[in-house]
DNA sequence: AACTATTGATAAGT
DNA sequence: TACTTATCAATAGTT
């Protein structure tokens, strides 16, 4: 219907392609309403270009929301239906594991037991203790852990103290002979004197550093 | 196009409209196939005749479902989805809480335990103390109601059984008054003796009944 | 459902 | 993008 007859395959030259799309859009478009007026037909038309550009006709009496109703009530298919279903059950689930383990919470917190018989509060008890010993075992570990830990740093703190006081000593020491070397060469010049700084320190102690650990 | 021009408005003849439905039907999805080999383009089409009758026509390389996907990320508008939206956010904040819960559970039983500090476990083992605490009250308290109700229902018991046998005796104190009759008034009939049932005989007792209910 | 005269759609050109 | 027009396609009315 043209200048001449084409084949039904993809177009290649993209400026063709569009504007045949964009004239048989058009003309969908029209056949679509006048299919509406002439035989009362309901019609939803969606096209996307490649582009992916939008492009849909809707008969004025009805809505595309109403079309998918009406089509999965008459297909028989379910469109977004059993997604929603799905998402429903799932739900359902969930919030059902979730009041048993909210029942178990309340429970082992001593909550909501009045209902339950000696039976199910031994059985819970039980479960308390086992959960108690457990812990404790596990924080008494993990205590004597740190501990332990904290002695082994406290006794390499203190023999690093140790070689660190030494070594200051024995600074000290070079510091006081240089001094003395100084003074007997400029015994009578007391500026040099003045201008050495006492230049070394021993830093504060950190005690208890141990302590501080385990309180954390 | 055809044996003359037609005015684009509903057609009154039933029959016309019918035979015109179904040839611009058949049009319409042709058009819709040939511009989806032409362009590339994606249409479906959905038409529903008066009589509510559903005919369709979705491009080969994509399905309705995924059309009214791209239909309302395109066009803004929401189909369906705030329900499916409401419907995600709900399972995900739901999970969230799940899993804090399972953790807490898991912690509560001592297992997964080895990443918590000492401040964490102690937090447990002091819940789990308060539960075991608030359980083992509940349990002796409702262990020493029952007991209380055992010991209430032992005395009712006592009394019903003794009240019963006081009776079963006045009752056999007749017989025996009636029986001392009949030998009189029928001393020598023998029959008469043989016939007359012993009818009434003590209930073996339930001893222990409370006890069975504090074992259940 | 098939036919065909006629209108409608549109490919290519401007 | 819009208009033109030769040509093909769709289809209204008929059989």
């Amino acid at each position: 219907m043209g200048r001449g007859k084409i084949e039904i395959k993809r177009i290649e030259n993209s400026n063709n392609r569009q504007v045949t799309y964009s004239k048989r859009r058009n003309g969908l478009i029209k056949k679509a309403k006048e299919i509406t007026v002439l035989c009362e037909a309901a019609v939803s038309v969606v096209i996307f270009s490649s582009p992916s550009k939008l492009y849909e006709y809707c008969s004025p009496s009805t809505s595309i929301t109403e079309m998918l109703d009406r089509y999965h009530q008459h297909s028989g298919q379910r469109l977004w239906d059993p997604e929603h279903e799905a998402l429903s059950n799932e739900i359902k689930r969930i919030k059902e594991e979730n009041e048993k383990m909210q029942i178990d919470l309340r429970h082992l917190n001593a909550e909501d037991i009045s209902s339950l018989n000696i039976k199910e509060l031994m059985t819970i008890e039980n479960d308390l203790e086992n959960g108690l010993m457990n812990i404790g075992e596990k924080r008494r570990e993990s205590y004597k852990r740190m501990q332990k830990d904290g002695q082994r740093l406290e006794e390499e703190n203190m023999q690093l103290r140790y070689v660190y006081q030494q070594q200051m000593e024995a600074m000290a020491g070079k510091v006081r002979d240089i001094e003395n070397e100084f003074n007997h060469l400029k015994v009578n010049d007391q500026s040099y004197e003045a201008q050495m700084p006492f230049a070394f320190r021993l830093q504060p102690n950190q005690p208890n550093l141990h302590n501080q650990m385990l309180l954390d």
